[in-house]
DNA sequence: TTAGTTAATTGCAAAATACAAATAACTATT
DNA sequence: AATAGTTATTTGTATTTTGCAATTAACTAA
């Protein structure tokens, strides 16, 4: 009647899919596999779940990416579950997978003080064949940042500390792959209230200068969510 | 450099928050453990994945409903992973929730065809104290149907096979928990495209008959989605 | 000064929405 | 068979939200 697990062990990996915003286009970050399987190959930031060091998954999630890439991601969220038999060529497993959003520079930054890390940054459009369902995560990682961008305030974790209403739309743009009407967007902004306007602080080149904003304090710990969405215009990329 | 699994084995189970709608209140289906720990107390349907059993995680929530209500609902969903080591005495485990809709004369079918599962349905505001963390899966799983159902045709799967369309205003108000406008709700209705009449079927009693209708095939397969919500008036309940 | 450039605001037609009212289709009662 | 009662369904319109374009603002370089 006692009822022990009677089943051989599930493999119970985390997975993140990390974005950033290079050159005015979506990247996300990649690493090469150190073992087998798939040594060699390129993965997401991913590991085991340590039972003894992890108290829950998104610790895990933060530890992997921590070793990794060596950064703590303003933005982390759980993304999905994938598990089943096949993805792992050594037995039934797990992925708990994560997504994640930063400013290039924190990335370049934690590369810059430390070399040691070993990752690479990709398009989004031109991402190579990836270990495991690794592809598979990130397809259903790009759509839900897609979707969720329109409603919220998402593409807002990949800007940098300060920035222009310009950079925001952009950014908005280049993250969700359509063109945004400049003043309806700028409406839909006020209305959500998230910026704050660094006084007298102000930048461009031979035109007018551009008012420099950041993010408000209480809405960089807390995504903001529209009652109705952004509308879509045409397809930009 | 072999990389066996270095960790303790870590339990993993699928838990299934299935709703319905009973005498137009949201309810949800609960079973009584059968084994320790929390032998005796109320739990989501829930149980280990058996890797040689089941597939993937979909295939290991449908078996799991199918032993415990004898019913295949025809919607479920992956809610969440809640992963971490204080969730489940027996160490870090795992739940791999899922939720699932049903319309309640199948859940009272099954019952009836076969009076040996062991479930019971209890208000979605009255949900008693669960087992593990049943209670916040059960929450998450609350948020997410009333938060999808303001842009999609969810609620849908709680009707019988017909329906007349005051039935599919009222789930949407009994599961969202809000009062709808009629008419602008038949408009995003007719704007989803997924009723179709029943022709020359009406219903009613000593009053105009209501037209009854029936979900669009190809609806029915696949969730359809608003570009725009509904829009939320005041609190019902 | 002025031409060039990008920033930011404003105005208005068009579309969507909230709300209320009217109309329709029955039954039960007189 | 008229009519009162009740719910279903449609219609009308004031209000709000959007899409789009035009205007004004603020700078630099020539």
């Amino acid at each position: 009647m006692p009822n022990p697990d009677p089943d051989p062990n599930i493999i119970v990996t985390v997975d993140v899919v990390l974005f950033t915003l290079r050159d005015k286009k979506l990247h996300m970050v990649l690493t090469r596999r150190p073992n087998e399987p798939f040594a060699g190959q390129w993965a997401l930031p991913g590991g085991y779940v340590h039972p003894q060091e992890d108290a829950d998954s998104l610790a895990a999630a933060l530890r992997v990416l921590r070793s990794k890439t060596g950064i703590a991601p303003p933005y982390l969220e759980q993304l999905y579950s994938f598990a089943d038999g096949a993805r792992d060529p050594r037995g039934w497993s797990v992925s708990l997978s994560y997504f994640a959003l930063v400013d290039e520079a924190v990335l370049a930054g934690a590369q810059a003080a430390a070399p040691g890390f070993g990752f690479d940054l990709v398009e989004v459009n031109a991402v190579p064949r990836l270990s495991f369902d690794h592809n598979r995560i990130f397809e259903v990682a790009l759509r839900r940042l897609r979707d969720k961008s329109a409603y919220s305030t998402l593409p807002c974790y990949l800007l940098p500390e300060q920035f222009t209403f310009a950079q925001v739309h952009e950014t908005y743009e280049h993250v969700m792959g359509v063109a945004l009407d400049k003043s309806a967007f700028r409406r839909k902004l006020a209305e959500m209230d998230v910026l704050e306007e660094c006084k007298g602080q102000r930048v461009g080149g031979a035109h007018r200068p551009a008012q420099l904003f950041k993010v408000k304090a209480d809405v960089a710990n807390r995504l903001r969510l529209l009652d109705r969405p952004l509308a879509l215009h045409a397809l930009v990329s």
